[in-house]
DNA sequence: AAGCAGCACAACCGCAACTAC
DNA sequence: TGTAGTTGCGGTTGTGCTGCT
């Protein structure tokens, strides 16, 4: 018997949502905060999974996302991060504040990649790029593509299947070293004394969001792509980035979500995107 | 103007870890 | 301790945009 599915897909959307599901969405989030993500869609009244809709939040709608591009700061945090944790993109993202682990591995996988290549440090390793380097990691790939052959190959009845996990328990693949690899490293007191110096760094996940922790100022870097310039002063109230599909809503649409009545940090939250709004540049 | 390639990023999928019973 | 349900994570795919030929 099989597990099931997170979600029934018969019936459920699937691809880009749109700004329509995003209201509803946001709306449901910030007035029940963040519940079980199974009965967000039922209750949200959105036909979607509930995996999708925590994906949604997590990685475009959640208030205090910052978007647009890495600063260098931020862009050579990441490589320092990635070299002591590798592919843990949550982790990464957990010390960029704003930043999503998608969004990490999106400009990993898509700019620094490359730029780490183009400077001659193999991203994967973080060291520089010898041609023996570059010959034993083409020699390691080739090796994994036979193996992937060979698997496809077998039938998978008993002799042969003891076969082949005889021949994979004997000789580890590059990516089974460099995923061990990458686990032990943060437990390497090196680094985990490079981690320590900065006081703020925890490898432990992100806590659960409640709507008056999301209010984060907004720095004028952060700020710059959806605002205009007349609101950086420091004197004015914290600012939030505004996913784009909600700068397509009036101000109406947001005081019109009722039923969030209460706490005050609901009102500074509004009070926030109000101001938001208003420095929108329509 | 059309076709194509490369890029960026949102979204999906499958699996592992965690939790409750 | 085992099982089922839920959540989180990382890899991968799909799609729209842009620039080039």
């Amino acid at each position: 018997m099989g597990r099931k599915p997170c979600c029934e897909k018969v019936g459920l959307k699937k691809g880009p949502w749109t700004a329509e599901e995003d209201k509803k969405l946001i709306n449901f989030m910030l007035t029940y905060g963040q519940c079980c993500w199974r009965s967000v869609p039922k209750l949200a009244g959105l036909l979607r999974c509930g995996k999708s809709c925590r994906l949604r939040w997590t990685n475009y709608l959640r208030p205090d996302l910052r978007r647009g591009l890495l600063s260098d700061d931020e862009e050579k945090l990441v490589i320092e991060l990635h070299s002591q944790l590798g592919n843990r993109w949550s982790k990464i993202a957990s010390q960029l504040p704003g930043r999503t682990d998608n969004e990490i591995k999106n400009i990993w996988n898509s700019r620094i990649k490359k730029k780490l290549k183009k400077m001659g440090i193999d991203p994967l390793t973080h060291k520089p790029i010898s041609p023996s380097t570059e010959e034993l990691h083409r020699h390691q790939h080739h090796q994994q593509k036979e193996q992937q052959r060979r698997c496809m190959d077998v039938s998978c009845d008993g002799d042969e299947q003891n076969e082949l996990d005889y021949r994979m328990g004997s000789s580890k693949t590059a990516e089974e070293e460099a995923k061990e690899k990458s686990t032990a490293s943060p437990r390497d007191p090196a680094a985990d004394a490079s981690l320590s110096s900065c006081p703020e760094f925890c490898t432990d996940e992100v806590p659960m969001l409640q709507p008056h922790e999301i209010l984060i100022p907004c720095d004028s870097s952060a700020c710059s792509s959806s605002c205009s310039s007349a609101s950086s002063s420091s004197s004015s109230p914290p600012r939030m980035e505004l996913p784009e599909s909600m700068h397509l809503w009036g101000w109406d649409d947001l005081t019109g979500w009722g039923s969030i009545d209460q706490e005050l940090t609901w009102k500074s939250y509004q009070e926030d995107w109000k101001y938001d709004l208003f420095c929108f540049d329509y």
